[in-house]
DNA sequence: CGAACCTTTGAGCGTCCTCAACCTGCGTGG
DNA sequence: CCACGCAGGTTGAGGACGCTCAAAGGTTCG
Protein backbone atom coordinates (compact mmCIF):
# COMPACT_ATOMS: atom_id res chain seq x y z
CA UNK A 1 0.00 0.00 0.00
CA UNK A 2 3.13 2.59 0.85
CA UNK A 3 4.05 2.10 -2.90
CA UNK A 4 0.82 3.46 -4.14
CA UNK A 5 1.38 7.26 -5.09
CA UNK A 6 -0.67 9.76 -3.27
CA UNK A 7 -2.66 10.50 -6.08
CA UNK A 8 -3.43 5.94 -6.79
CA UNK A 9 -4.31 6.14 -3.16
CA UNK A 10 -6.98 9.02 -3.46
CA UNK A 11 -8.27 8.09 -6.73
CA UNK A 12 -8.59 4.41 -5.95
CA UNK A 13 -10.84 5.49 -3.01
CA UNK A 14 -13.74 6.62 -5.68
CA UNK A 15 -12.83 4.39 -8.43
CA UNK A 16 -11.42 1.22 -8.44
CA UNK A 17 -9.05 1.49 -11.39
CA UNK A 18 -8.29 -1.00 -13.67
CA UNK A 19 -4.55 -2.03 -14.71
CA UNK A 20 -4.98 -0.12 -17.87
CA UNK A 21 -6.39 2.90 -15.85
CA UNK A 22 -3.41 2.49 -13.96
CA UNK A 23 -0.67 2.77 -16.16
CA UNK A 24 -2.49 5.51 -17.98
CA UNK A 25 -2.31 7.43 -14.47
CA UNK A 26 1.04 6.71 -13.81
CA UNK A 27 2.08 8.72 -17.19
CA UNK A 28 0.66 11.48 -15.45
CA UNK A 29 3.74 11.32 -12.80
CA UNK A 30 5.79 10.49 -15.17
CA UNK A 31 8.00 13.79 -15.53
CA UNK A 32 8.19 14.40 -11.36
CA UNK A 33 10.23 17.32 -10.44
CA UNK A 34 11.52 19.05 -7.30
CA UNK A 35 11.15 22.76 -6.45
CA UNK A 36 12.32 24.76 -4.01
CA UNK A 37 10.11 26.03 -1.46
CA UNK A 38 8.28 29.62 -2.58
CA UNK A 39 8.77 28.53 -6.22
CA UNK A 40 5.85 29.46 -8.26
CA UNK A 41 4.96 27.21 -10.25
CA UNK A 42 1.45 29.09 -11.71
CA UNK A 43 1.22 33.12 -11.27
CA UNK A 44 -1.76 35.20 -11.53
CA UNK A 45 -2.05 36.64 -15.26
CA UNK A 46 0.38 33.72 -16.85
CA UNK A 47 -0.45 32.77 -20.01
CA UNK A 48 -1.11 28.71 -20.98
CA UNK A 49 -0.06 27.49 -17.54
CA UNK A 50 0.40 23.72 -17.07
CA UNK A 51 -1.62 21.77 -14.23
CA UNK A 52 0.39 19.66 -11.80
CA UNK A 53 0.18 16.65 -9.72
CA UNK A 54 1.43 16.96 -6.48
CA UNK A 55 3.38 14.10 -5.36
CA UNK A 56 5.07 15.66 -1.93
CA UNK A 57 5.40 18.32 0.06
CA UNK A 58 2.68 21.44 0.76
CA UNK A 59 1.38 24.25 -1.96
CA UNK A 60 -0.86 26.75 -1.06
CA UNK A 61 -3.18 28.80 -4.26
CA UNK A 62 -3.95 31.95 -3.62
CA UNK A 63 -5.51 35.69 -5.31
CA UNK A 64 -3.83 38.91 -4.70
CA UNK A 65 -6.10 41.96 -4.18
CA UNK A 66 -5.12 45.47 -5.56
CA UNK A 67 -4.34 46.36 -2.34
CA UNK A 68 -1.60 44.08 -1.50
CA UNK A 69 -3.65 41.69 0.43
CA UNK A 70 -3.68 38.11 0.15
CA UNK A 71 -6.52 35.28 0.18
CA UNK A 72 -5.43 31.62 0.22
CA UNK A 73 -8.04 29.72 -1.71
CA UNK A 74 -6.48 26.19 -0.73
CA UNK A 75 -4.26 24.60 0.25
CA UNK A 76 -2.40 21.25 -1.86
CA UNK A 77 -1.72 18.28 -0.33
CA UNK A 78 0.21 15.23 -1.83
CA UNK A 79 -1.93 13.43 -4.44
CA UNK A 80 -3.62 16.78 -5.62
CA UNK A 81 -4.15 18.17 -9.24
CA UNK A 82 -1.93 21.86 -8.73
CA UNK A 83 -3.90 24.55 -11.46
CA UNK A 84 -6.30 22.03 -12.78
CA UNK A 85 -9.21 24.25 -13.18
CA UNK A 86 -7.25 27.29 -15.55
CA UNK A 87 -6.17 24.47 -17.94
CA UNK A 88 -8.82 26.11 -20.39
CA UNK A 89 -8.18 29.21 -19.43
CA UNK A 90 -6.08 31.87 -21.74
CA UNK A 91 -4.92 33.30 -18.29
CA UNK A 92 -4.47 31.74 -14.71
CA UNK A 93 -6.60 33.63 -12.30
CA UNK A 94 -4.38 32.11 -9.35
CA UNK A 95 -1.32 31.76 -7.91
CA UNK A 96 -0.63 28.22 -6.80
CA UNK A 97 3.15 28.46 -4.51
CA UNK A 98 5.16 25.91 -2.67
CA UNK A 99 4.94 26.05 0.71
CA UNK A 100 7.17 23.50 1.16
CA UNK A 101 10.10 21.75 -0.58
CA UNK A 102 8.07 19.50 -3.14
CA UNK A 103 8.44 16.84 -5.72
CA UNK A 104 5.40 17.51 -8.69
CA UNK A 105 5.28 16.66 -11.94
CA UNK A 106 3.54 18.63 -15.19
CA UNK A 107 0.33 16.82 -16.65
CA UNK A 108 -0.23 18.16 -20.08
CA UNK A 109 -3.58 19.10 -20.94
CA UNK A 110 -2.90 16.38 -23.62
CA UNK A 111 -2.43 13.92 -21.10
CA UNK A 112 -5.85 14.67 -19.59
CA UNK A 113 -7.58 14.31 -23.14
CA UNK A 114 -6.06 11.39 -23.81
CA UNK A 115 -7.36 9.73 -20.51
CA UNK A 116 -10.94 11.34 -21.79
CA UNK A 117 -10.66 9.21 -24.99
CA UNK A 118 -8.86 6.15 -23.94
CA UNK A 119 -9.83 5.59 -20.28
CA UNK A 120 -12.87 6.85 -19.25
CA UNK A 121 -12.86 5.23 -16.00
CA UNK A 122 -9.99 7.12 -14.95
CA UNK A 123 -11.20 10.28 -16.55
CA UNK A 124 -14.62 10.08 -13.96
CA UNK A 125 -12.13 9.60 -11.52
CA UNK A 126 -10.17 12.63 -12.48
CA UNK A 127 -13.37 14.83 -12.98
CA UNK A 128 -14.43 13.05 -9.69
CA UNK A 129 -11.51 14.82 -7.98
CA UNK A 130 -11.55 18.08 -9.82
CA UNK A 131 -15.65 18.11 -8.08
CA UNK A 132 -14.37 17.22 -4.74
CA UNK A 133 -11.84 20.07 -5.63
CA UNK A 134 -14.57 22.60 -5.88
CA UNK A 135 -16.37 20.96 -3.19
CA UNK A 136 -14.04 21.81 -0.89
CA UNK A 137 -13.37 25.48 -2.29
CA UNK A 138 -17.27 25.89 -1.52
CA UNK A 139 -17.04 24.90 2.44
CA UNK A 140 -14.50 27.07 2.68
CA UNK A 141 -16.82 29.93 1.60
CA UNK A 142 -19.27 29.02 3.75
CA UNK A 143 -16.45 29.06 6.50
CA UNK A 144 -15.60 32.50 5.85
CA UNK A 145 -19.17 33.71 5.34
CA UNK A 146 -20.71 32.25 8.13
CA UNK A 147 -18.34 30.80 10.68
CA UNK A 148 -17.01 33.02 13.47
CA UNK A 149 -13.05 32.39 14.20
CA UNK A 150 -12.62 29.83 16.49
CA UNK A 151 -15.04 27.36 14.60
CA UNK A 152 -13.66 28.61 11.04
CA UNK A 153 -10.34 27.43 12.89
CA UNK A 154 -11.26 24.26 13.82
CA UNK A 155 -13.21 23.68 10.78
CA UNK A 156 -10.04 24.40 9.06
CA UNK A 157 -8.01 21.87 10.88
CA UNK A 158 -10.30 18.80 10.90
CA UNK A 159 -10.73 19.24 6.73
CA UNK A 160 -6.94 19.03 6.78
CA UNK A 161 -6.71 16.23 8.88
CA UNK A 162 -9.44 14.32 7.00
CA UNK A 163 -7.49 15.03 3.38
CA UNK A 164 -4.40 14.23 4.64
CA UNK A 165 -5.65 11.02 6.17
CA UNK A 166 -6.88 9.65 2.68
CA UNK A 167 -2.96 10.01 1.53
CA UNK A 168 -2.08 8.02 4.57
CA UNK A 169 -0.68 11.12 7.12
CA UNK A 170 -1.63 11.66 9.93
CA UNK A 171 -4.21 10.33 11.93
CA UNK A 172 -6.66 11.48 14.74
CA UNK A 173 -3.93 12.56 17.53
CA UNK A 174 -2.64 15.27 14.73
CA UNK A 175 -0.60 15.86 11.89
CA UNK A 176 2.71 17.61 11.30
CA UNK A 177 2.03 21.04 9.28
CA UNK A 178 4.18 23.33 7.96
CA UNK A 179 2.07 26.06 7.56
CA UNK A 180 2.82 29.38 9.77
CA UNK A 181 -0.18 31.84 11.01
CA UNK A 182 0.08 33.98 8.60
CA UNK A 183 -0.47 31.13 6.12
CA UNK A 184 -4.11 30.28 8.76
CA UNK A 185 -4.84 34.03 8.48
CA UNK A 186 -4.88 34.67 5.05
CA UNK A 187 -6.49 31.30 4.53
CA UNK A 188 -9.40 32.30 6.99
CA UNK A 189 -9.90 35.92 6.24
CA UNK A 190 -8.04 37.01 9.77
CA UNK A 191 -5.55 38.76 10.61
CA UNK A 192 -2.07 36.69 12.25
CA UNK A 193 -2.37 38.58 15.22
CA UNK A 194 -6.01 37.56 15.84
CA UNK A 195 -5.13 33.47 14.72
CA UNK A 196 -2.80 34.01 17.06
CA UNK A 197 -5.34 34.55 20.02
CA UNK A 198 -7.98 32.11 18.69
CA UNK A 199 -5.25 29.39 18.43
CA UNK A 200 -4.55 29.86 22.57
CA UNK A 201 -8.44 29.99 22.96
CA UNK A 202 -8.74 26.28 21.51
CA UNK A 203 -5.42 25.22 23.13
CA UNK A 204 -6.80 26.69 26.29
CA UNK A 205 -10.03 24.89 25.98
CA UNK A 206 -8.32 21.48 25.71
CA UNK A 207 -8.89 20.95 21.88
CA UNK A 208 -6.19 21.38 19.80
CA UNK A 209 -2.75 22.34 19.99
CA UNK A 210 -0.71 24.07 16.77
CA UNK A 211 2.58 24.46 18.04
CA UNK A 212 6.00 23.65 16.43
CA UNK A 213 4.47 22.45 12.96
CA UNK A 214 2.60 20.39 14.70
CA UNK A 215 -1.56 20.11 14.83
CA UNK A 216 -2.12 18.01 18.23
CA UNK A 217 -5.98 17.41 18.69
CA UNK A 218 -6.64 17.28 21.91
CA UNK A 219 -10.15 16.24 22.04
CA UNK A 220 -11.10 15.56 18.80
CA UNK A 221 -14.82 14.68 19.26
CA UNK A 222 -15.27 18.09 21.34
CA UNK A 223 -13.35 20.02 18.63
CA UNK A 224 -16.03 18.11 15.21
CA UNK A 225 -18.58 18.79 18.01
CA UNK A 226 -17.66 22.97 17.85
CA UNK A 227 -16.68 22.78 14.38
CA UNK A 228 -20.23 21.18 13.40
CA UNK A 229 -17.71 19.14 10.83
CA UNK A 230 -19.65 16.96 8.69
CA UNK A 231 -17.33 14.91 6.07
CA UNK A 232 -20.44 14.48 3.80
CA UNK A 233 -18.82 17.15 1.06
CA UNK A 234 -15.46 15.18 0.95
CA UNK A 235 -17.60 11.94 -0.65
CA UNK A 236 -15.34 9.20 0.53
CA UNK A 237 -17.50 6.44 2.00
CA UNK A 238 -15.51 4.11 -0.24
CA UNK A 239 -15.45 3.29 -3.54
CA UNK A 240 -18.27 4.21 -6.01
CA UNK A 241 -17.44 2.38 -9.20
CA UNK A 242 -16.20 -1.50 -8.07
CA UNK B 1 -29.10 35.97 -32.29
CA UNK B 2 -32.02 36.24 -29.61
CA UNK B 3 -32.78 32.84 -31.18
CA UNK B 4 -30.09 30.99 -29.42
CA UNK B 5 -30.10 30.09 -26.25
CA UNK B 6 -28.55 31.20 -23.37
CA UNK B 7 -26.48 28.00 -23.00
CA UNK B 8 -25.58 28.28 -26.83
CA UNK B 9 -24.66 31.92 -26.56
CA UNK B 10 -22.30 31.49 -23.36
CA UNK B 11 -20.61 28.59 -25.08
CA UNK B 12 -20.21 30.53 -28.46
CA UNK B 13 -18.64 33.32 -26.78
CA UNK B 14 -15.49 30.75 -25.82
CA UNK B 15 -15.73 28.33 -28.64
CA UNK B 16 -17.07 28.53 -32.12
CA UNK B 17 -19.86 24.83 -32.05
CA UNK B 18 -19.79 23.34 -35.49
CA UNK B 19 -23.45 22.27 -36.43
CA UNK B 20 -23.00 19.19 -35.30
CA UNK B 21 -22.47 20.12 -31.71
CA UNK B 22 -25.15 22.90 -31.48
CA UNK B 23 -27.53 20.14 -32.38
CA UNK B 24 -25.83 17.61 -29.53
CA UNK B 25 -26.17 20.59 -27.34
CA UNK B 26 -30.03 21.26 -28.34
CA UNK B 27 -30.59 17.59 -26.80
CA UNK B 28 -29.13 18.85 -23.29
CA UNK B 29 -32.58 21.21 -23.25
CA UNK B 30 -34.87 19.05 -24.51
CA UNK B 31 -37.06 18.05 -21.94
CA UNK B 32 -37.51 21.61 -20.45
CA UNK B 33 -39.88 22.33 -17.77
CA UNK B 34 -41.56 25.00 -15.65
CA UNK B 35 -41.05 25.23 -12.26
CA UNK B 36 -42.30 27.70 -9.49
CA UNK B 37 -40.21 30.14 -7.05
CA UNK B 38 -39.24 28.32 -4.13
CA UNK B 39 -38.74 24.75 -5.89
CA UNK B 40 -36.21 23.08 -4.65
CA UNK B 41 -34.31 21.52 -8.03
CA UNK B 42 -31.89 19.85 -5.58
CA UNK B 43 -31.54 19.04 -1.77
CA UNK B 44 -28.71 18.85 0.42
CA UNK B 45 -28.51 15.55 1.01
CA UNK B 46 -29.54 14.14 -2.14
CA UNK B 47 -28.95 11.08 -3.23
CA UNK B 48 -28.17 10.57 -7.08
CA UNK B 49 -29.47 14.24 -7.84
CA UNK B 50 -29.70 15.33 -11.07
CA UNK B 51 -28.21 18.67 -12.84
CA UNK B 52 -30.32 20.99 -15.12
CA UNK B 53 -29.31 23.82 -17.40
CA UNK B 54 -31.50 26.77 -17.07
CA UNK B 55 -32.79 28.66 -20.18
CA UNK B 56 -35.11 31.32 -17.89
CA UNK B 57 -34.90 32.79 -14.48
CA UNK B 58 -32.91 33.37 -11.21
CA UNK B 59 -31.57 30.27 -9.15
CA UNK B 60 -29.76 29.84 -5.56
CA UNK B 61 -27.53 27.16 -4.52
CA UNK B 62 -26.09 27.29 -1.19
CA UNK B 63 -25.54 25.30 2.00
CA UNK B 64 -27.20 25.35 5.38
CA UNK B 65 -25.10 25.40 8.90
CA UNK B 66 -26.10 23.40 11.87
CA UNK B 67 -26.97 26.35 13.05
CA UNK B 68 -29.66 27.07 10.85
CA UNK B 69 -27.88 30.22 8.56
CA UNK B 70 -27.27 30.04 5.55
CA UNK B 71 -24.86 30.60 2.88
CA UNK B 72 -25.50 31.05 -0.35
CA UNK B 73 -22.58 30.03 -2.68
CA UNK B 74 -23.98 31.29 -5.80
CA UNK B 75 -26.86 32.56 -8.02
CA UNK B 76 -27.24 30.88 -11.44
CA UNK B 77 -28.92 32.58 -14.32
CA UNK B 78 -29.90 32.06 -17.84
CA UNK B 79 -27.75 29.97 -19.91
CA UNK B 80 -25.67 28.65 -16.67
CA UNK B 81 -25.43 24.43 -15.41
CA UNK B 82 -27.38 23.51 -11.93
CA UNK B 83 -25.86 20.98 -9.62
CA UNK B 84 -23.31 19.84 -12.29
CA UNK B 85 -20.52 19.55 -9.78
CA UNK B 86 -22.42 16.57 -7.69
CA UNK B 87 -23.25 14.68 -11.07
CA UNK B 88 -20.58 12.41 -9.65
CA UNK B 89 -20.98 12.32 -5.75
CA UNK B 90 -23.23 10.11 -4.19
CA UNK B 91 -24.74 12.58 -1.98
CA UNK B 92 -25.44 16.59 -3.13
CA UNK B 93 -23.76 18.48 -0.69
CA UNK B 94 -24.95 21.99 -1.29
CA UNK B 95 -29.05 23.11 -2.18
CA UNK B 96 -30.67 24.78 -5.81
CA UNK B 97 -33.53 26.56 -5.33
CA UNK B 98 -35.46 28.82 -7.73
CA UNK B 99 -35.88 32.56 -6.72
CA UNK B 100 -37.93 33.05 -9.64
CA UNK B 101 -40.18 30.94 -11.86
CA UNK B 102 -38.33 29.10 -13.86
CA UNK B 103 -37.64 27.60 -17.30
CA UNK B 104 -34.98 24.25 -17.25
CA UNK B 105 -34.37 20.83 -18.55
CA UNK B 106 -33.09 18.02 -16.90
CA UNK B 107 -29.62 16.91 -17.86
CA UNK B 108 -28.46 13.22 -17.43
CA UNK B 109 -25.01 12.57 -16.51
CA UNK B 110 -25.49 9.75 -19.75
CA UNK B 111 -26.10 12.99 -22.01
CA UNK B 112 -22.60 14.74 -20.83
CA UNK B 113 -20.65 11.31 -21.32
CA UNK B 114 -22.04 11.10 -24.53
CA UNK B 115 -21.18 14.51 -25.34
CA UNK B 116 -17.17 13.61 -24.50
CA UNK B 117 -16.77 10.50 -26.52
CA UNK B 118 -18.54 12.33 -29.73
CA UNK B 119 -18.48 15.68 -29.40
CA UNK B 120 -15.10 16.59 -28.09
CA UNK B 121 -15.42 20.21 -28.67
CA UNK B 122 -18.52 20.62 -26.77
CA UNK B 123 -17.37 18.77 -24.27
CA UNK B 124 -14.92 21.20 -24.00
CA UNK B 125 -16.82 24.01 -23.90
CA UNK B 126 -18.90 22.46 -20.98
CA UNK B 127 -15.82 22.03 -18.90
CA UNK B 128 -14.68 25.14 -19.72
CA UNK B 129 -18.27 26.59 -18.32
CA UNK B 130 -17.47 24.29 -15.38
CA UNK B 131 -13.93 26.30 -14.66
CA UNK B 132 -15.71 29.39 -15.15
CA UNK B 133 -18.04 28.24 -12.40
CA UNK B 134 -15.58 27.73 -10.23
CA UNK B 135 -13.53 31.11 -10.69
CA UNK B 136 -16.56 32.21 -9.21
CA UNK B 137 -16.97 30.76 -6.67
CA UNK B 138 -13.16 31.01 -6.16
CA UNK B 139 -13.14 34.66 -6.96
CA UNK B 140 -16.77 35.02 -4.37
CA UNK B 141 -14.49 33.56 -1.53
CA UNK B 142 -11.75 36.11 -2.06
CA UNK B 143 -14.52 38.46 -1.43
CA UNK B 144 -15.50 37.64 1.75
CA UNK B 145 -12.12 36.80 2.98
CA UNK B 146 -10.69 40.51 2.37
CA UNK B 147 -13.09 42.88 1.38
CA UNK B 148 -15.31 45.37 3.30
CA UNK B 149 -18.94 44.85 3.31
CA UNK B 150 -19.36 48.20 0.49
CA UNK B 151 -16.46 46.71 -1.79
CA UNK B 152 -17.93 43.67 -1.56
CA UNK B 153 -21.48 44.43 -2.49
CA UNK B 154 -20.38 46.44 -5.40
CA UNK B 155 -17.57 43.33 -6.68
CA UNK B 156 -20.63 41.37 -6.54
CA UNK B 157 -23.20 43.63 -8.51
CA UNK B 158 -20.44 44.07 -11.19
CA UNK B 159 -19.55 40.50 -11.59
CA UNK B 160 -23.49 40.26 -11.96
CA UNK B 161 -23.98 42.59 -14.74
CA UNK B 162 -20.71 41.50 -17.00
CA UNK B 163 -22.54 37.94 -16.02
CA UNK B 164 -25.97 38.71 -17.30
CA UNK B 165 -24.67 40.77 -20.07
CA UNK B 166 -22.88 37.52 -22.06
CA UNK B 167 -26.03 36.05 -21.93
CA UNK B 168 -27.90 39.15 -23.64
CA UNK B 169 -29.54 40.75 -20.26
CA UNK B 170 -29.24 44.35 -19.13
CA UNK B 171 -26.23 46.44 -19.87
CA UNK B 172 -24.07 49.42 -18.60
CA UNK B 173 -26.64 51.66 -17.10
CA UNK B 174 -27.99 48.56 -14.92
CA UNK B 175 -30.17 44.98 -15.06
CA UNK B 176 -33.59 44.06 -13.30
CA UNK B 177 -32.61 41.92 -10.45
CA UNK B 178 -35.26 39.76 -8.01
CA UNK B 179 -32.89 39.46 -5.44
CA UNK B 180 -34.29 40.95 -1.71
CA UNK B 181 -31.53 42.25 0.29
CA UNK B 182 -31.99 39.20 2.43
CA UNK B 183 -30.29 37.09 -0.39
CA UNK B 184 -27.54 39.58 -0.54
CA UNK B 185 -27.16 39.31 3.18
CA UNK B 186 -26.57 35.53 2.50
CA UNK B 187 -24.44 35.72 -0.27
CA UNK B 188 -22.29 38.38 1.22
CA UNK B 189 -21.76 36.97 4.09
CA UNK B 190 -23.53 40.01 5.70
CA UNK B 191 -27.31 40.40 7.94
CA UNK B 192 -29.94 41.87 6.12
CA UNK B 193 -29.77 44.95 8.11
CA UNK B 194 -26.42 45.77 7.36
CA UNK B 195 -27.02 45.13 3.93
CA UNK B 196 -29.74 48.00 3.53
CA UNK B 197 -27.09 50.06 4.87
CA UNK B 198 -24.64 49.20 2.79
CA UNK B 199 -26.81 50.14 -0.08
CA UNK B 200 -27.83 53.26 1.45
CA UNK B 201 -24.23 54.30 1.77
CA UNK B 202 -23.84 53.16 -2.34
CA UNK B 203 -26.93 55.02 -3.30
CA UNK B 204 -26.03 58.11 -1.27
CA UNK B 205 -22.46 57.92 -2.99
CA UNK B 206 -23.91 58.44 -6.30
CA UNK B 207 -22.61 54.74 -7.09
CA UNK B 208 -25.49 52.17 -7.52
CA UNK B 209 -28.90 52.25 -6.82
CA UNK B 210 -30.73 49.03 -5.89
CA UNK B 211 -34.31 49.56 -5.45
CA UNK B 212 -37.76 48.46 -6.47
CA UNK B 213 -36.58 44.78 -8.43
CA UNK B 214 -33.65 47.11 -10.86
CA UNK B 215 -30.11 47.61 -10.18
CA UNK B 216 -28.95 50.71 -11.74
CA UNK B 217 -25.34 51.89 -11.81
CA UNK B 218 -25.32 55.56 -11.50
CA UNK B 219 -21.50 55.70 -12.09
CA UNK B 220 -20.03 52.45 -13.46
CA UNK B 221 -16.72 53.40 -13.71
CA UNK B 222 -16.37 55.13 -10.09
CA UNK B 223 -18.14 51.69 -8.85
CA UNK B 224 -15.33 49.49 -10.94
CA UNK B 225 -12.72 51.66 -9.22
CA UNK B 226 -14.39 50.45 -5.68
CA UNK B 227 -14.48 47.38 -6.24
CA UNK B 228 -11.30 47.21 -7.82
CA UNK B 229 -13.32 44.85 -10.24
CA UNK B 230 -11.03 42.71 -12.72
CA UNK B 231 -13.70 40.57 -15.46
CA UNK B 232 -10.08 38.26 -15.96
CA UNK B 233 -11.10 35.38 -13.83
CA UNK B 234 -14.00 35.53 -15.80
CA UNK B 235 -11.99 34.96 -19.14
CA UNK B 236 -14.75 36.20 -22.04
CA UNK B 237 -12.28 37.87 -24.12
CA UNK B 238 -14.14 36.24 -27.43
CA UNK B 239 -13.70 32.65 -28.50
CA UNK B 240 -10.46 30.62 -28.05
CA UNK B 241 -10.74 27.59 -30.06
CA UNK B 242 -12.10 28.74 -33.51
C1' DC C 1 -58.38 43.70 3.39
C1' DG C 2 -55.40 41.26 5.91
C1' DA C 3 -51.13 38.84 6.28
C1' DA C 4 -46.69 37.82 4.95
C1' DC C 5 -42.69 39.53 3.21
C1' DC C 6 -39.47 43.11 2.40
C1' DT C 7 -37.30 47.52 3.48
C1' DT C 8 -35.75 51.11 6.50
C1' DT C 9 -33.87 53.34 10.59
C1' DG C 10 -32.09 53.74 15.52
C1' DA C 11 -29.31 52.39 19.70
C1' DG C 12 -26.01 49.60 21.83
C1' DC C 13 -22.70 45.97 21.78
C1' DG C 14 -19.01 42.49 20.51
C1' DT C 15 -15.83 40.42 17.41
C1' DC C 16 -12.05 41.19 15.13
C1' DC C 17 -8.77 44.78 13.49
C1' DT C 18 -4.88 48.16 14.07
C1' DC C 19 -0.85 49.58 16.03
C1' DA C 20 2.87 48.59 18.84
C1' DA C 21 6.16 46.23 21.41
C1' DC C 22 8.92 42.32 22.61
C1' DC C 23 10.50 37.44 22.36
C1' DT C 24 12.29 33.30 20.25
C1' DG C 25 14.92 30.55 17.05
C1' DC C 26 17.73 30.32 13.10
C1' DG C 27 20.78 31.28 9.37
C1' DT C 28 24.45 34.34 7.72
C1' DG C 29 28.44 36.90 7.68
C1' DG C 30 32.01 39.54 9.87
C1' DC D 1 32.10 32.80 17.92
C1' DC D 2 29.33 36.36 18.43
C1' DA D 3 26.57 40.12 16.04
C1' DC D 4 23.08 40.86 13.37
C1' DG D 5 18.99 40.40 10.56
C1' DC D 6 14.83 38.25 9.84
C1' DA D 7 10.85 35.38 10.01
C1' DG D 8 7.59 33.75 13.08
C1' DG D 9 5.15 33.90 17.42
C1' DT D 10 3.00 36.33 21.58
C1' DT D 11 0.63 39.81 24.16
C1' DG D 12 -1.66 44.41 25.30
C1' DA D 13 -4.63 48.59 24.51
C1' DG D 14 -7.85 50.97 21.89
C1' DG D 15 -10.99 51.44 18.04
C1' DA D 16 -14.08 50.29 14.03
C1' DC D 17 -16.98 47.52 11.37
C1' DG D 18 -20.69 44.83 11.31
C1' DC D 19 -24.09 42.43 14.49
C1' DT D 20 -28.27 42.17 17.62
C1' DC D 21 -32.47 43.70 19.08
C1' DA D 22 -36.30 46.48 18.23
C1' DA D 23 -39.84 48.96 15.88
C1' DA D 24 -42.27 50.85 12.11
C1' DG D 25 -43.46 51.72 7.13
C1' DG D 26 -44.10 49.83 2.43
C1' DT D 27 -45.47 46.27 -1.02
C1' DT D 28 -47.43 42.31 -2.84
C1' DC D 29 -50.56 38.74 -3.11
C1' DG D 30 -54.07 35.64 -1.77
Amino acid sequence: MTQLSPLTRKLSAFVALSPADLSTLARFDQRRRTFLCGHQLVHEGQRNASAFVLSDGWVCSYKILPDGERQIVDFQIPGDFLGLRSILFRTSDHTVEAITRIQASEVLAADIFDAFENAPRLATAVLWAASRDEAMVVEHLVNLGRRPADVRMAHFLLELATRLHLVGVGDRTGFTCPLTQYHLADALGLTAVHVNRVLRLLREAGLVTFQKGRVTFNDFNGLVALAGFDTGYLDQDGPLLR
